[in-house]
DNA sequence: TATGAATGAGAGTTCATTCAT
DNA sequence: GATGAATGAACTCTCATTCAT
C-alpha cells in the first residue's frame, strides 16, 4: 500500500477540518468529472477555502488523489479480509459471502476506482496501486480455489491464479456495469447470479451446492 | 457506431498518405501516453508534418481519437460476428471459438480500448461508443445461452443478459490483465481456461463438453 | 487615387471571370463580416474556386480590399463631380443636388466604407484613401461656399474648409446612420432635411431659398 | 450601458494596482494599434506583468475593451448632462456650451471611440454601446430643438430626431477629423464654427443670436 | 491557370504551482 | 494557517501565405 503523506500533518483542529474538507471535495469532484478535468480552484472552492490553502495541505493534485485512493483501498481490503469464518464444507456460502462484500465495496467506490483506472493506464505507480486493490480479492479467491481443488471439490485442471484473476475481474466488472440497479437486478439477485457463475465455473462439486446440485442442466 | 468524418476527404495520394500517417501516429501516442497527455504537436511531429497540417485533416484531437476508435470498433465487430458455423451440438467448441476471437481482438486493441475507457468515464458519447463495442460480444453470448437453455443444456435459472454481461466482462478484463504472456499462459491456454470457466459457469451439460464431461470435480 | 494592381493582369476570358468572381465575393464578405473576420478560404469558396487560386490573382487579402475600394472611390468621385450645371443663382438647388448624389453614393457603399474606416484607424495608407474619398465632396462644398460668400449670399465669417468638412461629415454620417429607411424618412425627405440644415448653417440668404426664405423662425 | 464586470474584484491594493495597469495598458495599445492587432502578451508586457496575470483580472480581451469603453461612456455621459442651467432665452449660449463639452469629450476619447466604431460594424453588442454613447448628446439636442420650435425660435419644419442626429454627427465627426489643431483652428474657433453652423441650421431666430443676428448674409 | 496540401508564426486561454503578505 | 496575486509553460486551434503538381 503506497503511503501518501500530507505536505505536513495538521497540528490544529482547524487544520484537520480544512484538510478533511479538501479531501472530501476532491473525492466528490474526481468522481463527478475525472482527474484531469478537476482544477485546484474547484477543489478549494468546494472545500470553502482559498486557492492557495490547498498547497498548505497537499503537495500536488496527484497527491490528493493518492490519499483519497488510500482510503478506498483500505476499505476494500477490509471488505475482502473479513468473514470466512464459515465451516470449511460451506464452500458455496463462503464464495457467496466473499462476492457480496466485494461487490458492495466496489460498487461503493465504483467511480473513484474508474478514475484510478484511467491513470493506471499510463502511470506505473497508479497501476501498481490498482493491482494491489484487486489483488486482495484475487488472492483470497485463489486460496479458496486451491483448497477446494485439494479437497477434490473443484476442477483440478484450472490454474488457480488465472482462474481467480478471471473470476475476480468478472465480479469487479459487473459491479461497474451495474452502477444503478440496472437490468432489474437487486443486490441479492446480482450476488446470486455471480455466485452461481463462479461456483459453476470452478466446477464446484454438486454436494457443495445449496440443495445439493444445480437445477436443470443436463 | 458514431461516424467520424474528416474535415474533408483527401483528394490526392499525398493527402491520403499524410492522413494515414497522422492516424497511425495518433494511435501510437494515445496508446503510449493516454489521450490528454498527447499534444497535437507530438502527433504531427511523429507523422513528420507540421502541426498546422494536423488541422488540414482533423477538426480536433477528439475527432482523431474517434476515428481511430471507429477502426477498432469495426475490427472487433467483425471478430465477434464471424464463425459460429459449427454444428448446433458443438456448444463447447462454439464458445471456445467465440472466446478465442474476442480475446484476440481485445488483446490486439487493449491499450486503445483503455484510453477509450478513461474517456467513457466522464463523457457520455464515448461511453456509448464503449458500450457498443462490448455489446456485440455480449449479444452473441446471450443468444447462445438462451438457445442452450431452451435445449436443456444450460442452467435455466441464469438471467441471460446479466450472465452474458458478466462472462463477457470476464473475458475482456482477462485480455487486459493478460497484456503480455503474463502468468505463463499462452493464448491457447488462456482460451482453454476461459472457456472451461464459461462452460462451467452456465452449467453446460456434461455431454456437451469435450470428452463428455468435466474431469475431477465431485 | 491609389492604384491597386493585380498580381498579374488576366490574359484570358476565364481569368477575367475568376478575378471578377473573387472581387465580388470579397466585397460581399467584407460587407457582411468586416475585414479581419473574412478568411481567404471563404472568399475563394464563395467565388467557386479553390483556395490557392486566390493568390493567382491577388497578392494578399489587403490588396483585394484595396481594389474593391478603388471601385467604390471611383463611383463616389463620379457622383460628386457631375451636375452643378445649374444657373449660378440657384444655390439652394445646387446644394440639394450635391447632397442627393452624395447621400446616394455613400448609402450605396455604406458598409464597405465602414470597413475602410476601421482600417483607416491604424493604417496610414488606408487613412489617406479614406480622406481622398471624402475630399471630393468637401472640396466641392468648399468651392461653393466661397463663391456664395463672395456673392454675399453666405455668412462671410465661416472658414470655408472647416465648414465644408463639418457639413460634409454631417451628410456622410447621416448616410451611415440612415442605413435603411430608419426614422421614417425616405430619400427625398432626408435630402430635404440635410439641405435645409446645410443652407441654414451657411446662412444662405433668404432670397436664395426656394419660396424666398425660411418658414417660421422669427 | 453594458456592465463589464471583472473576473473578480481585486481584494488587495496590489490587485487594484495591477488591474489598473492592465486597463491603462490596454487603452493605450488599443488606441495605437486597434483591437485585433493587440495581443494579450503586449498588454501584459506594457503593464509589467506576465501574460497569465491578465486572466486573473479579465476574462478575455473583449471584456477588457468593454470595461475601457464603460469608462469612456461614463465620461461622455457626464459631459453631456451637466450645464444647461443658463436662462431659457440664452439658446445660442446653451448650444455653444453643449457643443464645447461634447467636442472636448469626443476629442479626449477620439481614438478609442474609433476602435469601438470598427467593432460596432460587425458586432451587434458593440453597435448598441456605440449608439448609446451618441444618444445622450442627440437626445439633448433634440429636446433643445423641440423647445425652441415650440417657442417659435427655430424652424418648425425640421423633424427633431433626424435633425439632432445629423447635427450631432456633424460635431462628433468634426472632433475626429480635428484630431490635432489641424486646419489652424483652436478649440475656441472650432466651437464657434460648429455653433454658428448649428444655430443657422436650425434657423435660430436672429434675436437669439449673440449680437442680435448673423453678420453679412443677405 | 488552377489545385489543394503544407506551413508555422501567433492567437487566446488554462491551470498547477509559488510566494509575499 | 490562510490568502490571493502572480507566474509561465503548455495547450488547442486559426489563417495568410507558399508551392509542387
Amino acid at each position: 500500500m503506497t503511503s501518501a503523506g500530507p505536505a505536513s500533518p495538521p497540528a490544529t483542529a482547524r487544520g484537520r477540518r480544512t484538510r478533511s474538507a479538501l479531501l472530501a471535495a476532491g473525492r466528490e469532484l474526481f468522481e463527478e468529472c475525472g482527474f484531469s478535468a478537476v482544477g485546484i480552484d474547484a477543489v478549494a472552492q468546494r472545500a470553502g477555502v482559498s486557492h492557495g490553502t490547498f498547497y498548505t495541505w497537499f503537495d500536488s493534485k496527484e497527491m490528493l488523489l493518492r490519499e483519497i485512493i488510500s482510503e478506498v483501498a483500505a476499505d476494500i481490503f477490509s471488505a475482502t479480509s473479513i468473514g470466512s469464518r464459515l465451516p470449511a464444507d460451506a464452500a458455496y456460502a463462503r464464495i457467496e459471502a466473499a462476492n457480496r462484500s466485494f461487490l458492495r465495496a466496489v460498487t461503493r467506490h465504483s467511480r473513484i476506482l474508474r478514475v484510478l483506472d484511467s491513470l493506471a493506464d499510463t502511470r506505473e505507480d497508479f497501476l501498481r496501486l490498482r493491482l494491489e486493490i484487486r489483488e486482495s480479492f484475487v488472492q483470497r479467491g485463489m486460496e479458496g480455489l486451491i483448497r477446494l481443488q485439494e479437497l477434490g471439490l473443484a476442477d483440478p485442471q484450472l490454474p488457480p491464479r488465472a482462474t481467480a484473476s478471471a473470476l475476480g475481474a468478472m465480479v469487479e466488472s459487473f459491479a461497474h456495469l451495474w452502477q444503478d440497479p440496472v437490468e432489474g437486478l437487486d443486490e441479492a439477485a446480482a450476488v446470486d447470479v455471480l455466485t452461481r457463475l463462479w461456483a459453476g465455473a470452478i466446477g464446484l462439486a454438486p454436494r457443495a451446492w445449496p440443495g445439493g446440485g444445480r437445477a436443470g442442466a443436463g
